[in-house]
DNA sequence: GACTCCCTACCTACTAGTAGGAAGAATGCG
DNA sequence: CGCATTCTTCCTACTAGTAGGTAGGGAGTC
C-alpha cells in the first residue's frame, strides 16, 4: 500500500516532530525527507501551524478509535491498560516520544492553537484511564485506595515520565517499568511481580 | 543582590530553555530579555551550544549539593524524597519545567555535547534516588518488594511525567500527585492518604 | 598598555511563505 | 469520440525576516 503524497507528509512530520519538536523541524527538512520540494510541501499545508494543527487532530480522531478498540477487545481492566500502556511501547519501539509529551515541553513556542489540542489529548488520556479504572474498580479487580481520578494521572505520569526519562537514557525498559509497578499495586489478584 | 551580566544571562537561558526549549530560544531573544546586545551576549557565550553545555553543567553541580544538602538535613527516607520532589515543585511553581526533561524532548535535535550531559543528569537522579531508597529499606521505613533500581525510575518517572501533565494543562496539582502516592504505597508506615 | 565589556554593523545560512508556470489528469460539452 | 477547460500537483525562483556568528571599535578599569 502506497500512501498518498499529503498522508505521507504528514506520516513524516509526525515523526520529526516526535524527534526533534515542533520548533526544531523546517518545511526544508519535511520537504527533504519526502521527496518533493519545498514550495510543495506548501501546497498541500499552507502554514506549519495548520498541518500540526490538522496532524495533532487527526491523531487525536485516531487514537480515540483506538482507545475505544482496547475497550471492546478486553473485558478486565488489567488488560486493557496493558494494552494501553503497549501504545507507548509502540511508539518509542518506532523512535518516538509520545506526541504530546512532546509537544507540551515547548508549550510556550507552540502557537496558540496548538496549546489547547495538546491540552485536549491529555483530558482524552485522563479521561479514558479514569472509565476504564472505574471499571476495574467496579468488577474488584482494581483497588480504589486514592480515588480514580488520581489513578488516572498516575498511570499517564508514569507512562509519560518513563518514555521521557528512557529516551533520554536511550533504553528501552524505563518506559513501561514504573506502569508495570504501579499496575501491579494496583491489582486486587496482586500476582507475583516478575524482577527484570 | 546583583547577578553579574554572565550570570544573569545563564539564569535566562535557563528560564528560556525549560519554557520554550533549546530550538525555539534565539540569542535575540536572549539578548532583549537581559537588556543587552545580541553581539555581547556572544561576547561572554560564544557559541550558543557552549552557552547550553555551561548552564546543564553548572546546574548538575548546583543540583548535586543540593541532593547532599538534602541528605544531610533529613534523616529518614520520606523525608528526603519529599524534598527532593519539592525541588520538582520549586521549578514548576516559577514556571518552568525539570530542565533535562525539557531537553530530552528534544534530543535528536540537540548538539552530541548537549545528549551525553542530559544523560548523566538522569543517571545523577536515578543513582541518588537509588542510594536513598536503598538506605530506606535498610532503616525499615520502605518495603523492598520490586527492586531498588525499579523504584529509583518509579519515583523519577512519576515527578518527570507529573510535570509534563501539569504544564500541559497549566495545573499544578499534577506535578506531586503521583509522586506522593507511589511514596505512601512505598511506606512501611503506611498512613492514611489525604484525599485532595 | 592590556583587558573587559559592550556596542554598531555586518555576514551567511536558513526560516516560513509566495508568485507564477509546466505537466498531467479529470471534467464538460458539441 | 475530439477538444478545450479546469483542477491538481509539483516545480523553479523568489521574498522578507531571523538564525547563529563575526569584525572591529569605543569606553572604562586594572
Amino acid at each position: 500500500m502506497t500512501l498518498g503524497t499529503r498522508d505521507a507528509l504528514l506520516q513524516r512530520a509526525e515523526y520529526l516532530i516526535r524527534t526533534r519538536g515542533y520548533s526544531a523541524f523546517s518545511y526544508a527538512d519535511l520537504a527533504e525527507s519526502s521527496g518533493i520540494r519545498k514550495a510543495s510541501v506548501h501546497h498541500h499545508f499552507p502554514k506549519k501551524e495548520d498541518l500540526a494543527a490538522l496532524l495533532v487532530s487527526r491523531y487525536i480522531a485516531n487514537f480515540t478509535s483506538t482507545l475505544a478498540a482496547i475497550k471492546r477487545a478486553d473485558t478486565q481492566a488489567q488488560a486493557r491498560l496493558i494494552a494501553y500502556a503497549q501504545l507507548f511501547l509502540d511508539g518509542f519501539e518506532n523512535g518516538m516520544l509520545p506526541l504530546c509529551g512532546a509537544l507540551s515541553a515547548e508549550r510556550s513556542a507552540l502557537p496558540e492553537s496548538l496549546r489547547a489540542t495538546v491540552c485536549a489529548f491529555f483530558d482524552l488520556h485522563l479521561n479514558w484511564l479514569a472509565d476504564v479504572v472505574r471499571e476495574g474498580v467496579a468488577a474488584g479487580e482494581l483497588t480504589d485506595a486514592i480515588g480514580i481520578d488520581r489513578v488516572a494521572l498516575l498511570l499517564l505520569s508514569t507512562l509519560e515520565g518513563g518514555s521521557f526519562v528512557g529516551w533520554a537514557l536511550q533504553k528501552t525498559d524505563p518506559v513501561l517499568s514504573a506502569f508495570h509497578d504501579v499496575l501491579a499495586t494496583l491489582s486486587t489478584s496482586r500476582q507475583e511481580l516478575a524482577r527484570p
